[in-house]
DNA sequence: TTATATACCTAACAATCGTTTGGTAGATGC
DNA sequence: GCATCTACCAAACGATTGTTAGGTATATAA
């Protein structure tokens, strides 16, 4: 019986009485399957796969986590709050809305583009590919989408209707690179600046 | 030995002696892996889930398609031919830039969500999901992208660079469209008509 | 020292995967 | 009517899949 196992990467450890063996590689089984998802894609990745870049066995997968599927929300949740963290504190380091824009827009991609594997996770992995995890994922990734959407709230625009297909407009855009961006050629930061400056122009003139 | 079989749906059907049984269920075949492809995905596909929406066994498609990866480029290839006919249309029908614009973003919606399984297939398998496959799939989307680049050819903009840009943001949000987009709530034109409105203004007033 | 909880390993399970082999009904060419 | 080619079916192949059962070394609590 695995009754007793933890199952799952709580914030509350519960009262534990003995602390068991010195080597907890669950940071290490999360390393490894945010890579491994990221790179190949959930469906091709094996639990026997994972276990091998952590460390350890495929079966041992299941002290830590119930099933695959639930493998997967953890590391999606941890990518989601990553690149909630960096955009969250974007948006309070400048108080005008173009400016607070992009810099929502650079911190986005430097998360799903540079930062780390947990990140880009969130993109690659669609919710259906793993149907009995789905509405977990799609709640998470709302979560998100409800923060970034704050990046527009302020924003002076033209048209009723225009605030919907701009947040649309932008984050699909964003989602995308991660189909064709490669290091070295354009920066994040200098991707977000382009963006919004085509944007822009759609609010009335400052001055 | 099969060496004699079609393997694939070729162009010409070279001198055929006998056309054997009058059934010939390749086109079922194709719309099924269109479907499944596009519903779940090409990892969790199964020959003989397709087999068995195109009413024949896992091992009958072996006569159609040397491999799952070859019927995947199949499917997928059909899906750029038609979403190229689709745009190649919309630029002939207007010379105004930005109204070519708009009118290719309205067609490359329309062929992306509305359509058929097809085009849908073309944004929702990553090539990476069959990595024997990536680089023919590359090849095929790439051919596309660089069809809708004639869309951008002649708008006037302000800055150098900024076609690139638009390029990547405009085709990015479109793509990405497929995860968010509900019939019914929106239309590909009117989607088309806001996106493309929200940029517009980079261009000098017209006046 | 004894008891217990932790964090694994070993070995297997049934199911499913893409693919292959060999056979065959039916239409056509001669 | 005979041979041939087409477009399948039937049945299996070995490999791999997610998952589980049972055992074990380590560390703490008493």
């Amino acid at each position: 019986m695995r009754m007793t196992a933890p199952q799952a990467a709580r914030a509350a450890p519960a009262p534990r009485r003995g602390t068991g063996r010195a080597d907890n590689r669950l940071p290490q089984v999360l390393d490894a399957a945010a890579r491994l998802f990221r790179e190949r894609g959930y469906a091709v990745t094996s639990m026997r796969d994972i276990g091998a870049a952590a460390g350890m066995l495929a079966g041992s997968l299941y002290y830590h986590f119930a099933s695959k599927d639930d493998l997967l929300v953890a590391v999606y949740a941890e990518g989601v709050r990553r690149i909630g963290a960096a955009v969250e504190a974007a948006l309070a380091a400048s108080v005008d809305p173009w400016d607070r824009l992009e810099r929502a827009c650079a911190a986005h991609l430097t998360a799903l583009l540079d930062d780390s594997d947990y990140g880009q996770v969130v993109i690659r992995v669609r919710p259906d590919d793993a149907p009995d995890a789905a509405a977990r994922l799609i709640a998470l990734r709302d979560g998100y989408e409800r923060l970034f959407a704050r990046a527009l709230d302020d924003l002076p625009l033209r048209h009723r209707g225009d605030r919907r297909a701009l947040r649309l407009l932008l984050l699909g855009a964003l989602n995308w690179s991660q189909t064709w961006y490669r290091p070295g050629r354009d920066s994040p930061a200098a991707l977000a600046r382009q963006f919004v400056r085509l944007l822009r122009s759609t609010a009335p003139p400052a001055a």
